[in-house]
Order: C-alpha cells, then structure tokens, then sequence
DNA sequence: ATAAATTTTCATTATTTATTGAAACTTCAA
DNA sequence: TTGAAGTTTCAATAAATAATGAAAATTTAT
C-alpha cells in the first residue's frame, strides 16, 4: 500500500469509527488529518483535502478545539490561522474521557439523584425502580474510579506491573 | 415526583443518552422500559408504553437480543414472546464491553496492522505516520487488556479488591 | 389441513443530523 | 479610514438514519 493510499484510509477508518461513538463523522476525519499532518495546516488545506466547504470546517474545528484536542497556531508572518494536533495518543484519550465524563457522566449523576426523590416509595414497583436506579448510580461512580486506575495504569508503571498480573 | 413520572423521565433520559453514545434512541428506550419492568412484557406492552410501531419495536428488541442485554422468556400457556433483561447492572456494563470490544476494537487493530504495511517506510512523513498509527495500536492493545481486567473484576471478588486498593 | 394469532420483513415515509454557501462580521496593513 | 484577507454565522438544502405499517412468513391450536 502507498502511503497516500493508507493516509486516506486511516482518515475514512477514523471518521467511521468516530459516528459509530456518536461523533460527528466530519469531526473524526479532520482531526485525524491533523493527527497525521506534520505541519500545522489552514482551513483551506482542510477544505481541499476532506472535500468540505468553509462553514462546515470552520464549525467542527471549533468543535475540536472545544474538546481541547486541537490548537490554533500563530506561524510568523502569516495572516492566516494555523492548525494542530497532539500527537500524544495517550493525552488524546485521557482528554476525550475528561471531556465524556464532564459533559455525560456528571448530568446522568444528578439526574439519578433526581429520579430517586419519588414521593410514593411504598408503591408497587418502586422497590424495584429505585434499585435499578440506585445501582446504576453506584456504577457511574465506580466508572469514574475505574478509568483514573486505567489513565494512572499507563502513567505510573507500578500500577501497570500490578494489572498485567491478571492479564 | 411521581413513581410513574419518575419512571417516564428515566426512560426518555436512558435514551437521549444513548444517542450520545451512538446507540438508537428508541433501542436505549426499550431497554429503560425492560430494566424497570417486574415482569416480563410482551411486544404489545413495549408499542403502548413507547407509542411506537409493531416493527420498531421488533427490530429493536432483536438488535438488544443480539447485543445479550435482552432475553426471550416463554410464560406458560401464553401464545405470545416475553422479554426480560437482566436488571444486574454490572453485568450489564461487561455485557457491553464485550460486545463493543469484538464489534469495534478487534476490527480497529486489524486495520492499524493494514496500515502499516506501507511500500515506502522512507518516503518523507512515512515516519509520523507509523509513528502514530504504532500508538493508536498500543493505546488499543492496552485499553483491550485493561477492559479484560475490568471484567474479569466484575466477575472475580479478588481482582476486584486489588483494583480498589488503587483508587 | 385450515385458519387465527403472532412475528418478521422491508419499501415507503418521516425525522434527525450534517453540510453548504453566501452574507455578515472581524482583523489588519497601508 | 478604507478595503482586502480571513473568519464566523446560519437559513436553506442535502444526506443519513430511524419509524411506520401493511404484506409475507411463521407458528400453533383445532
């Protein structure tokens, strides 16, 4: 396989990876683009490159930047903004689950609290429902407690020495 | 709050949240509706409680049959299928990351390893872009070996005590 | 075997989500 | 200031995804 060849590839395989975790298709394929790109790059060179209009780059780099996995870039001399990507896959990841349990797992943590002020709860059925709801608040914030191990297993080799044993 | 309002937001929040991690609205709904349910209940029970079509539903219910959170129960002397899903919610978590890790993970690795069989490891940016896809691979192979662990934890008492002593 | 009950399929339709592109806005050099 | 270069916004449009419902298939009782 040529290098061009695989390049496109991983960017479609990344794209199609990311809808199947709901995100956005076109979000995936730039920063994979720019994961691979060596050089900092325009939105033009975004724009030619995925075949996409302005707005449509303009958004999702946004996006990304939002996310904290992309960073404008001042190039001297240039008017034009420039764009880039950590190239640490480890801090790639450990920054989209800071950003999953932010945006996901604290909202579903409260509204868990919610659900389990019911009025009624020597009604038939509410046993059973606050249970349900009562455990899955337990497991999210078990989740929470399993992926610091997960980041902290890659960082801190002692950790890491300790799990592989059960691997 | 009300059991029954209760029970309405829980299902309506389970499957806004699947979306976001994209799962089918409707298919996190009719899962909602299974772990809050005592009882077995039939297709019909799933279309009136959701409001939505026979075939929605049947589809549905298959895909969840297929992703082993939902079961088939024959009652006695009914005609009719029961479904039931496990209300273990741990079990449910691992069921989950079993299924994901053999629908997504295994097929990524596969083609990380395409991917580096490039022609030319010379040519210029061949080098970044192993570099990258040689830690997207390690990332992957690690993550694969630490949800073996966190499922093995679920389903072993001792492993699950050594994991704790790290958070 | 027949037919009623139930489940499944899938072409059509509806809904949701993503993309475009042009206008509005901003920045900056002269 | 002015206007050229660059960025952002967003209403309109396109594309992708999900839902419907009726027909076909299957199952079961008689």
């Amino acid at each position: 396989m040529k290098l061009t060849e695989a390049k496109q590839q991983f960017i479609n395989s990344w794209g199609a990876f990311g809808t199947q975790w709901g995100i956005n298709r076109t979000m995936a394929q730039i920063h994979a683009l720019l994961l691979i790109s060596t050089e900092p790059i325009t939105q033009d060179d975004i724009m030619e490159q995925l075949s996409i209009s302005r707005g449509n780059v303009n958004m999702n780099i946004r996006d990304l930047i939002g996310w904290g996995l992309v960073d404008r870039v001042l190039v001297q001399g240039e008017r034009k903004e420039y764009f880039t990507a950590d190239k640490d896959i480890w801090k790639v990841a450990t920054q989209i689950i800071k950003e999953r349990k932010k945006r996901e797992l604290d909202p579903m943590l409260k509204l868990l609290s919610t659900l389990e002020n019911i009025d009624d709860k020597k009604e038939k059925g509410a046993k059973e429902f606050l249970q349900v709801v009562g455990d899955i608040k337990k497991l999210s914030k078990h989740a929470d407690g399993l992926l610091d191990v997960m980041i902290r297993a890659e960082e801190n080799k002692f950790i890491g020495a300790v799990l592989k044993i059960f691997k």
